[in-house]
DNA sequence: GATTCACTCATACGTTCGTATGAATAGCCT
DNA sequence: AGGCTATTCATACGAACGTATGAGTGAATC
């Protein structure tokens, strides 16, 4: 009974994805072990080696899972309606709606990335397709000048650390200041700060060129 | 022979520090065994447990060893001489400065911080230091009229985010984007960049009141 | 010159890790 | 009904881990 005929497979799957990217999340790649991750789901010891083959298979599973899902989102925000100022922030505002889904993905992110040795290649032509979205909307706020001039590989790193730097942070924030972003009032005022300050950032002085 | 008399202990604890932030900063704290981290500072498999008691006794000195220096320079920037929005751009300076001289610090810090449980006692104090410290800066600055109205600690988080993602990333930035920040010129750039972008985040708005 | 002390080293112990293996189980087709 | 295929399960294996232990070493003290 329960989950009946054609995804008993499909099922167990899922739920080794959501463990991975929780405990990969917190405890890093090799700190999370197959042990505790199948546990967690649910699962038997054997069902990563065999639905993904190995521990890095699953790995790079939950990478992909993860980053998918998110670059069609900035896809979206960007194709959207409106200056290019405003489909960054929408970017932005994307951003912090995903991560809230999933709050395990940012550090998981940066465990990757910031480990000095190259991702995974489906990683890293996922997170070159955001950079160059965000980067061209860059180009394209400066033709339409709701932009002020700027790097665009260096503006859409900048764009994109705020979500990611605060919803890592979140954490320690209750213990290191007086904020609690599991408060969803909290929550929107940050929202709220952040998109204040990109924007601030980002548009044109105004007594500058027209 | 080679280093003489008093410091043949002090000289591998330092190099088992020096070894700890580099391996822990790349692999995280359960990737990095003592067997590496001791065979890269050149000591004896026994060294980590004799000079520090334990693994996680190494773990807490070189966080704390990376974060006190930080927060020195924190404190001096806030207490230097002009207007609180340059005393803040200062610190971003400062954290820039700090991270290229170790770059493995930023993804230390996020590790610990980001992976859901507390950190050290040592490591909370200084985080609050710092945050202090900003969030001050930023009600300074209202009161100085040389920055917007905001939330403080929601300020303090936006600054540091800068230079501490943009040095995370930058292992990334030259596989994912066509920057190498290791080259002077792509450093000063993103310096600039980023120094522009939290002033304009931060500066009252050029038509505003006073 | 013997003793002491701080430190280094080689080795051993028990645990946990990722993976491999082969037997059980259950839905599906004919 | 009976065999096929996909999945689950219990167990085993060798490697690597953190730590403990005791012997070795060399400069400082008397």
């Amino acid at each position: 009974m329960s989950e009946s005929s054609a995804d008993s497979g499909a099922a167990t799957r899922t739920e080794l994805i959501a463990a991975g990217r929780k405990l990969f999340g917190r405890r890093g790649f090799d700190g999370a072990s197959i042990r505790a991750i199948t546990k967690e789901a649910g699962a038997n010891l054997g069902a990563v080696t065999y639905h993904f083959g190995s521990k890095h298979g699953l790995y790079s599973a939950v990478l992909e899972e993860g980053l998918r899902p998110m670059a069609a989102r900035v896809q979206a925000a960007a194709a959207s309606e409106g200056t290019a100022l405003e489909r960054m922030l929408r970017i932005v505002e994307a951003y912090f709606e995903h991560f809230q889904a999933r709050p395990d993905l940012p550090h998981l992110l940066l465990q990757e990335v910031a480990a000095g040795k190259q991702p995974p290649d489906v990683v890293v032509d996922i997170l070159r397709g955001i950079r160059e979205t965000i980067a061209s909307l860059q180009v394209e706020g400066e033709a339409d000048g709701s932009v002020r001039p700027g790097h665009p590989t260096l503006t859409a790193l900048t764009v994109v650390s705020q979500p990611v730097f605060l919803t890592l942070v979140s954490p320690l924030l209750r213990v290191v200041g007086p904020v609690d972003l599991s408060e969803p009032k909290a929550r929107r005022t940050a929202l709220e700060h952040t998109l204040a300050f990109v924007r601030a950032g980002l548009e044109p002085r105004e007594g500058s060129k027209s």
